[in-house]
DNA sequence: TTGTATGCGTTATCAA
DNA sequence: TTGATAACGCATACAA
């Protein structure tokens, strides 16, 4: 049987109330007793109950706000049912979730949104754009009291709790891997990013070209194309590429417009005879797959992201404690048409 | 604010032990009462709060027993895990969790243990020997109410509560679709299995024949031999198999014995050109991945499953109420180096 | 058949 | 600076 408070209280001779302030650093409380609560608490290796603390935890309505850039993104979908998941388990431990979604990257909107919510907020989750303003909005939030975990995205500069998300590099590390097993280590390779401009892409370029050029001296990167994550302009980008290398018989989609750059592939060679890998599992890139277009998807645990995110704040709040990591990296997991 | 039993008494006009009497169905209560009630809960939503449940129940100081053929089986090392976190985890919540190994598959013994564990305990969890002896001891389990629940390995004409585990076909659908994508659909397979007598092992040779039959008709199957887990008997028959059939270029291991069988491919194709894919993670198959023999390990959420049998039994304890679903089939995971 | 009192471990509020 | 008490939601023993 495990240690409570009221035993403490009784081997030293004070109050409940005493114990929960030493404990709790409510202070308010003399050097001596304090000493002597710690000791004995020390001693008999006191933990905290959690059913206990989450019980009285009720009464003070913790809430926690997430703001999310997810709006229009099939990624981010499973993501929020992570998120949401993890509220309903925790509507009974005394806090609540907040969801709020926008469209696109915008800064400022950003920033309104983060200032808002984060005025009636215990905790706030966020996908950060990586902007000083951000940042600088982020820093104001934990300096009154409110605690930031930063989703899917970090951001540099803030006083953040923890990061939660995808290891990028690891990711691009995977995708090599993979597509080297795929091709036999030969290959013309064409990248398709999103944007050279988003450090989560050219991460995980950093993680392929690391692999390749490890493990696999006759793949070659033959191209390397930008598609703003818009499914008209991979295709633009990606049929172009083809054009000017018809060597290419293999593609790294970075980041979204799967479709795009599936359909230009297709115009190109017909009976899928390409190897093309990409990232994440959304209704396009999972069409793609079915198809046999698209061969593997590198995933990134959208679901148990959202869900830890949740979990931590929660921790945070109703345990005080920080978490034991400053990043929570996720799984890099491999899907084929067999397991997806 | 979610509804509480109190509410619902105020509102009937009777007292908290009632409504729990009713709500928990203890009887002893008039059938009009008990209509209004019901009524009143429903109408309100009442879900029971599991934080004070969870603070209850630790008057009565219930146990998990759990049962495992893992000693020697590098494979359970992680199920392990997942099941003493799960214990440290619900620790708070008024459940201790006892583990007993057994080493190999005596059905004797597991009988004896699970009579033995089954006496002290609330729960059961436990991967059976498929045998109805074990069956037999299982259900004797249940009728004096001990809920049992089956882990890794499922069991026929039992009443366990669930099963947790692996899907075996899905497994092996896996390893088949990745063979596929590795070989480029040409491939003379050797299958090196367990044991014809084990149902997963021919579960996941099912799986593979599904998918080469369906998308890849140029894979044949050449040979077939068994292992019984052993590295030794894996060495010889794997030896004999390629000596016999030096046509083989591509291996599907089964089971256990990955070390003995790679051993030997070593002996033939000196320079990694094999296509070995095989199952679970252990420190030989990981081995084997590094060193560029095995191209790919199948695994099964091995740490998931164990903690995820921990939390159903706990669930069922607690609020009584059983699981949603007869079976909980973990993910196939693909793995090679890079994201292992 | 029903109600009341008490306890689970923690926290908050008052009063001293 | 401390202690006493009530409250969180549920379960149970006992009294009525």
């Amino acid at each position: 049987m495990s240690v409570t408070i009221k035993q403490i209280s009784e081997l030293c001779g004070v109050s409940r109330g005493t114990v929960d302030r030493v404990l709790n650093n409510r202070g308010k409380v003399k050097p001596q007793t304090e000493q002597k609560v710690r000791e004995v608490a020390q001693k008999l290796g006191y933990k905290p109950n959690m059913a206990g603390k989450a019980l009285a935890a009720r009464k003070r309505d913790l809430v926690i706000g997430v703001v999310l850039a997810a709006r229009g993104n099939a990624f981010f979908d499973d993501v929020l049912e992570g998120i949401r998941g993890a509220g309903r388990e925790l509507s009974d431990y005394g806090v609540s979730v907040n969801v709020h979604t926008m469209k696109g990257y915008d800064v400022n909107q950003q920033c309104k949104l983060i200032r808002e919510i984060g005025r009636n907020v215990n905790a706030l989750i966020v996908n950060p754009i990586n902007d000083p303003k951000v940042a600088s909005e982020i820093n104001r939030l934990t300096e009154c009291g409110v605690c930031v975990i930063t989703l899917n995205t970090d951001i540099e500069g803030t006083q953040r709790l923890c990061y939660v998300g995808s290891d990028y590099i690891l990711g691009g590390e995977t995708a090599g891997g993979m597509l080297g097993l795929l091709t036999q280590g030969q290959a013309q390779v064409g990248i398709v990013t999103g944007s050279i401009k988003i450090l989560g892409h050219n991460q995980r370029i950093t993680g392929f070209r690391n692999i390749i050029r490890k493990k696999y001296p006759n793949i070659k990167v033959a191209d390397i194309q930008q598609t703003n994550d818009d499914d008209d302009q991979a295709f633009i980008k990606t049929e172009e590429m083809l054009r000017i290398h018809p060597e290419i018989d293999t593609i790294f989609i970075v980041a979204a417009g799967v479709m795009g750059v599936c359909r230009a592939a297709q115009k190109f060679h017909p009976n899928n005879d390409m190897t093309i890998v990409c990232f994440d599992k959304t209704p396009s890139s999972e069409q793609m797959l079915k198809a046999g277009i698209v061969k593997a998807i590198v995933c990134q645990q959208p679901f148990t992201q959202g869900n830890k995110a949740v979990h931590l704040a929660y921790d945070y709040l109703v345990s005080g404690k920080k978490p034991g990591q400053d990043s929570f990296f996720m799984k890099s997991e491999i899907k084929i048409e067999e397991n997806l």
